[in-house]
DNA sequence: TTTGTCTACGCAACCGGTTGCGTTGACTTA
DNA sequence: TAAGTCAACGCAACCGGTTGCGTAGACAAA
């Protein structure tokens, strides 16, 4: 699998091998500059600070000559002084190889732009972690906020009664939600950390009823278990509008899945051999959308007016599919920018006055319902 | 945008404001064990750490008591004794939000589960770093690094002469690459940190040779400008192919271009207007693909042997689109792997005796090259 | 009983910054 | 000239662990 680079291999090695002991040199401390510069460590840590009891010469000074050596404050030293690490940590199911998904969820990319973008700006790390299951899943936020990786977290994928959640206030450790905290929790309603979540219920009943509205009464959502809220509450969005529209709920046409594109397609192939298939799919992500309309593809049945097909999130892809997928975007770059913009308020000690923030998803209507 | 949640929000706010006091109740030090104990804080320390030194009695007695109280040791505290972090940074450009891309690159979700599955696995934090352009590029490395927020870094998109290399490599900063070193720096000779790359223009050149080989003889290349390795390994390799089969190169057929889905679509739209246009084009990426081959059904051409569409990459994605995309796979999970591998052999001071990894990627061949 | 050995643990310095408070010396004021 | 003021900076403790070294006490050997 590995084979030789161009370069002679052996020798590289060596060379490398020799050149580790530099490897901490001319990292100059607070104390080295102190003695340089012929003062105490104190009068360094204020000079750097712009303390104005230090006169603007010596400031400058001390200033030059830390420049000069390249000096750059232990973030270690700082974060034990201070009790804080401004560092925030995302810990993600998406980001473990093992557990099905195998195709990676672009929609990950999309929530971490729009944190690193945010934390940058508000001067905080991301620390990335992948989530563990079992027995070991709480122990990743004990190891990270307890050991003061973190100063605070991001959660995602809520479930019903999560004892994650629950874990994280019984602790007081700081944290934002993804998705609206259980309120079925004893521990998150005495302690109602901000959250933010796009209204995953209403996307699914305005994309149903969009469905509904283009004439088709046998509408299949394909989608999730009954783990996750968002998952949950998409179905219950999908069930509400057949009920608003007085049609009947037929549980068969409601299929659990996982969440890649295969699961999407796989289904759609069953769905398409029934004596009288649905009409409609509504697929619970687009990422499964695109296994759906691969299929109906395959079976040579054509997406569009008469075969609806709709999907959730509103990725970049979806206009580029054949046909352009419609689907119900949530504004996730936002989603991002506003849990960080949370979290540093409630570790700054200043928690917004309204910590929930609940975002609606926009239908964008393209031809896999429209038509061409 | 944002709208009020369901409970009474001005209450949850004033609720969240009392609580934050307590944020750093019950959070026991070394020394508060040491107390209850009714030892020394050293003693602690070395029953927590199993030194034989200290009985084994009372090393339980003391862990029971840690275990009890919840003590996770302060990860700050340790990281300055021992003069490291055990934290890897990737920096990465996918993450900026302002420049161009807009669709997320699937492909980094991808190389982040390599790294983080790799990292947990050798007890490794990873911190995600956005990066910066222009003037303030190095000083992300600066602060990072030189502030031992981490220990070292992933460097992607490598580029010709890439100062960001040099800079490394003259701070003798711990790295890896993602890409192979330019080996037109002096720096990277003399200081030869290990690389993992795939052989992009092997894969260009084979996925080249394999349109062909089909009797295509005009083949577009789209893709990419002259900034990063990866985009001009990929170009020559395809050149490569064309001098083998002794087909003339035209360098109207070779289009730089951005990298998002958009930039492959409008270019191909371009190229199919022409009198006489190409029979097959090799897309820099598959994002590019999905625009290229959306590109070509909207002008009513289909893609397969006549009209042939190869990506490379080998995203999930790829086999669902319409056409199935034939592509070259990178193992990208698995260079995820090597790189913390690499890197934290480095980190010990033990790097590997071939610090250079060259992967080959695969070619797959699918219907947008060979047809149903 | 004295000397020696070894076990079990304490003391204190240290990592690299930060910060409260004290001290020095120049200068002003009585 | 003595007392008071204030600017400028030093001293040392501290954050929370880690570690080299020293020593008290138990026990065995002489």
């Amino acid at each position: 699998m590995a084979s030789a680079g161009p370069n002679e291999p052996q020798q590289s090695g060596e060379q490398l091998r020799q050149m580790l002991p530099e490897l901490n040199s001319a990292r100059p401390t607070i104390a080295e500059i102190a003695r340089r510069a012929g003062v105490n460590k104190s009068t360094v840590s204020r000079a750097l600070r712009d303390d104005p009891s230090i006169p603007q010469a010596t400031r400058q000074r001390i200033q030059d000559l830390a420049a000069q050596l390249n000096y750059v404050p232990n973030a270690s030293a700082r974060h034990l002084n201070h009790a804080r690490t401004d560092t925030i940590a995302l810990v993600s199911r998406a980001l473990n190889l093992d557990t099905g998904a195998g195709s990676a969820d672009p929609f990950l990319v999309e929530l971490l732009a729009g944190i690193a973008d945010e934390a940058a700006s508000h001067h905080f790390d991301v620390l990335l972690v992948r989530a563990e299951e079992g027995e070991r899943e709480l122990g990743v936020y004990q190891r990270i906020l307890g050991g003061r990786h973190a100063d605070g977290v991001i959660l995602t994928d809520l479930r019903p009664n999560d004892h994650r959640l629950a874990y994280l206030c019984r602790h007081r450790y700081p944290h934002v939600l993804f998705g609206r905290s259980a309120e079925d929790l004893a521990e998150a309603r005495l302690y109602p950390y901000p959250w933010a979540e796009v209204d995953n219920r209403s996307g699914a009943r305005i994309g149903t009823e969009h469905l509904i509205g283009l004439g088709h009464r046998r509408i299949a959502f394909i989608g999730g278990g009954d783990t996750y809220h968002w998952e949950r509450d998409r179905r219950a969005g999908y069930r509400e509008a057949l009920a608003r529209a007085n049609l009947p709920y037929d549980p068969r046409l409601c299929i659990p899945s996982g969440i890649s594109q295969k699961d999407g397609y796989l289904l759609t192939q069953q769905l398409l051999s029934w004596e009288e298939p649905p009409t409609a799919i509504f697929a619970i992500s687009d990422v499964l959308a695109v296994g759906v309309m691969r299929a109906a593809l395959d079976a040579g049945v054509q997406v569009g007016p008469a075969f609806s097909v709709i999907g959730f999130d509103g990725l970049g892809l979806g206009s580029y599919l054949t046909p352009p997928l419609t689907t119900l975007r949530q504004p996730i770059n936002e989603v991002g920018r506003i849990l960080v913009q949370l979290l540093c308020a409630v570790l700054r000690g200043t928690p917004p006055e309204e910590p929930h923030v609940f975002l609606q998803p926009e239908l964008i209507v393209r031809a896999s319902t429209r038509g061409y």
